[in-house]
DNA sequence: TACTTTCGTGTAATCGATTACATGAAACAT
DNA sequence: ATGTTTCATGTAATCGATTACACGAAAGTA
C-alpha cells in the first residue's frame, strides 16, 4: 500500500468527521475516551502518518532548522553540527545543512532559502563582514525567525551567539609560549574583520606585554587558513633582521605548514622553535610531533546554540532575549611547544 | 513589516484574484502580458515571498533530501555530504542531515522521522546489518521515496547504490604491500556483515593468492576502527609464532594505532614493519610518517549519489531504475609502506 | 417540569498556492 | 447578423490538518 492515509479517511471508515478524529489523536479532553482508543487503534491499524507538511502550513512551524557554515568538511564545524543535530534530535527538529564556501553571495542566498522555507531558526557562522549587506540578517530578524551565530559572529541587535573566548585562547597560547622560554614570538592571523581573529591577535599582544615583551608589527602574518601558506609565512618570517623563536597560528593547518617548513630548514623543534595553533583538530595530535592547540569544544558550542535556540524559539515576540554565551577555550600542551620534560 | 505578503494580498490590490496572480508569477501563458508584468512588478515591490510549505502541501513535494550517516563528524561522511549539497544546491533542494551514532534503531527512526517529513529522497550510508528490520526501508519504498545507498550499502531491491570496488581497494594495497617486500602481511578487518569491510578482506586475500602467499587465518583482526583498537591489535599479532611484517587496515585509525604501537616497541617504519590503511583521512598525509592508504573519493562519491538521485526523482513509478554506481578506488603510496626510494 | 451546564461531536473556515472547469468578451468566419 | 473560436480571467476544489463556533443530547439544578 503505498496510498496515504489521512485522517479523513479514518474518519470516514469510522463514521466520525475528521475533526474529531484530529482531536482524539491529538489528545484533546473534550473527545470521550472510547471514541479516543478506537480512533488510535484505527489510526494504527490504517497505518496512518501525519501529514507534516500540512501541519507546518497551518502552523506555520516546519520543525526544521538552518545551518550555514562555510563547509561542512572541517572538523571543527561538523562537529559543531553534530553537537546540534544531538541536541536538537529529542525536540523533533531536522537540522538542513548549508554552506557558502565563504562567499557572501552564497550566504544571503542561503539566508534568503532558508527563510522561504520557513525554517523555525537559523544558527550560523558568518562567512565574512561587509557593512552594507546587513538586508540579508535583517530579513531574517523581521520574520522573527531565531537567529543564532557561533564561532564567527557579527554585531547585530537581537541576534543571540555562543563563543569562544578567543582573547583567553590567544592569551593562554602565547602565555605559554613564553613560559616555555620564546621571546620573540611571531603570529599568523586571519581576516581580521572577523572578531575570532581579532581577538586571537588581541590576546596574543597583551600576553606579551603582560609579560615585558616587546610587541612587532613584523611579527603578525595575514594569512589563510592552509598548509601552504602556513609554509610560506614562515618563509617571510626567516627572512626578518630579528627571525622569531615561536609563532601562535589562529589555524592549526598553517601551523602545520610552518612545521614541516621548518623541519625542511633543520630547525629543530621545540628545543630551537616553539608552535602552537588553533581549533584543535584531530591531526594535531596524531602527529609523531604532535601539535600543542587551543580547543574550541565544537561539539559543546554546537549543544549551546540549539540551547540558545531552543529558549528563543517558545518566547513571543515580545520577550525578546539577546543571549550572549562565551566558551572558554582550553589549551592542549603538546610536543611542538614542550621544551621542559613532556 | 514582518507581515507575510500573499498572492491573495497582491490579487486584492490588483482587483484581481489570486488564480490571475498565480499563474502570471508561473509563466502561464494564458496569461496577458501587460497582467503578468503588472503582477511581477507589485509582487516585487510588496517583497512577495512564495511559501514553499504551501506548495510542498498542494505538490507533494518538499524539496527537501534527507541524508542519513552513522555520524557527520568524519572527514569522511563530511565529505559525502559536502558532494550531496553542491551538486543539489543548483536544483533548489536542501539537504537534511540525520544521525545513527551506529543504532539501528536510530536508523530506523530517522527512515520513518524523513518519510513523515516528506522529503523527496533519501541518501544513506547503512549502519549495520539486521535481517528483519528491513520494514523501515520497505516503508520508504512503498512510499516512493527514491532511496540511494552510498559507501556502506545493503541489497535491496529497487535501491540504487554508490559504492567504491572495495575488493580492488583491499587488492591494491596488499598487493603494493607484496611489492614492497613484505610476505606475512595482517589485516585489521571490521563488521564482515557490512559488504564494505567483506570486500577489502577478499581483495586482500585475492592478492596473497595471486602472489602465491598463503593466507592465514590468525592474520585477520577484526578490530574497531579506532586508535587504540588499533593499539591492542598489533599487540595480538606479535605474540603470534610467526609474527607479521605488515598489516593492511580496513581503517586508518586503526593503521595510526598500529604504528603508534610499533614505535612504541622500536620497530621501524617501513623497513622493518610496513602499513597500509583505508579512507585516505587527512592526517594520513599530514604525519612526518605519512601513511599509505586508499582514496574513497568520498567528494565524487557525494555528486554521484545526488546525480542518481536527480536522474530517479523525474521518473515515473513506473520506470524504477535501480543503478549500480561502482567507483575505482585509488591507493596513495606513503611512506608508511614505501621501502623503495621516495 | 423547566432551565442551565456540561459534554461530545459536527460544521466550516483557515493556512497559501495550484489548477480543472466555467464564463464572458473579443475576434473571426460565414 | 449569427455562430464559432480564442483569449483572459474568475470560481471553486484541492492538498491535510487544526480549531473557533455551533448544536443536540445528557446531566444537573431548582
Amino acid at each position: 500500500m503505498s496510498e496515504k492515509v489521512t485522517i479523513y479517511d479514518i474518519a470516514e471508515k469510522l463514521n466520525i468527521t475528521a475533526a474529531t478524529v484530529s482531536r482524539a489523536l491529538n489528545n484533546n479532553p473534550k473527545i470521550k475516551q472510547a471514541t479516543r482508543e478506537l480512533v488510535i487503534k484505527t489510526a494504527a491499524a490504517m497505518n496512518y502518518k501525519q501529514n507534516k507538511l500540512a501541519l507546518a502550513l497551518k502552523s506555520g512551524r516546519s520543525n526544521n532548522i538552518g545551518v550555514i557554515v562555510p563547509r561542512i568538511d572541517s572538523n571543527f564545524f561538523a562537529s559543531v553540527i553534530r553537537g546540534i543535530e544531538e541536541e536538537l534530535y529529542p525536540h523533533g527538529y531536522q537540522v538542513i545543512i548549508c554552506q557558502t564556501h565563504e562567499s557572501i553571495k552564497r550566504e544571503n542566498e542561503n539566508l534568503h532559502t532558508l527563510v522561504d522555507a520557513q525554517v523555525d531558526g537559523i544558527m550560523m557562522s558568518v562567512t565574512g563582514i561587509s557593512d552594507e549587506n546587513d538586508s540579508a540578517f535583517r530579513n531574517v530578524l523581521e520574520k522573527n525567525v531565531p537567529l543564532i551565530f557561533f564561532d564567527r559572529s557579527k554585531h547585530i541587535d537581537g541576534v543571540s551567539s555562543v563563543t569562544i573566548n578567543d582573547f583567553k585562547g590567544g592569551y593562554l597560547a602565547t602565555k605559554h609560549l613564553i613560559d616555555e622560554g620564546c621571546r620573540n614570538i611571531a603570529h599568523f592571523s586571519g581576516d581580521q574583520s572577523l572578531d575570532i581573529f581579532k581577538n586571537r591577535f588581541l590576546g596574543y599582544k597583551q600576553a606579551l606585554l603582560d609579560s615585558g615583551l616587546d610587541f612587532k608589527e613584523e611579527y603578525v602574518i595575514y594569512t589563510k587558513s592552509s598548509v601552504d601558506a602556513g609554509k610560506e609565512s614562515v618563509d617571510k618570517l626567516l627572512q626578518l633582521q630579528t627571525p622569531p623563536d615561536a609563532i601562535f597560528s589562529s589555524s592549526d593547518f598553517a601551523a602545520l605548514g610552518a612545521i614541516q617548513e621548518l623541519k625542511e630548514r633543520n630547525i629543530s623543534i621545540p628545543s630551537e622553535f616553539c608552535v602552537a595553533g588553533f581549533s584543535n583538530e584531530p591531526f594535531t595530535k596524531f602527529m609523531e610531533l604532535s601539535i600543542t592547540s587551543v580547543d574550541q569544544s565544537p561539539l559543546e558550542m554546537g549543544r549551546m546554540s540549539a540551547r540558545v535556540f531552543l529558549e528563543q524559539v517558545d518566547k513571543t515576540d515580545a520577550i525578546k532575549i539577546e543571549k550572549k554565551v562565551v566558551l572558554a577555550p582550553e589549551l592542549h600542551i603538546r610536543k611542538s611547544s614542550t621544551r621542559t620534560n613532556f
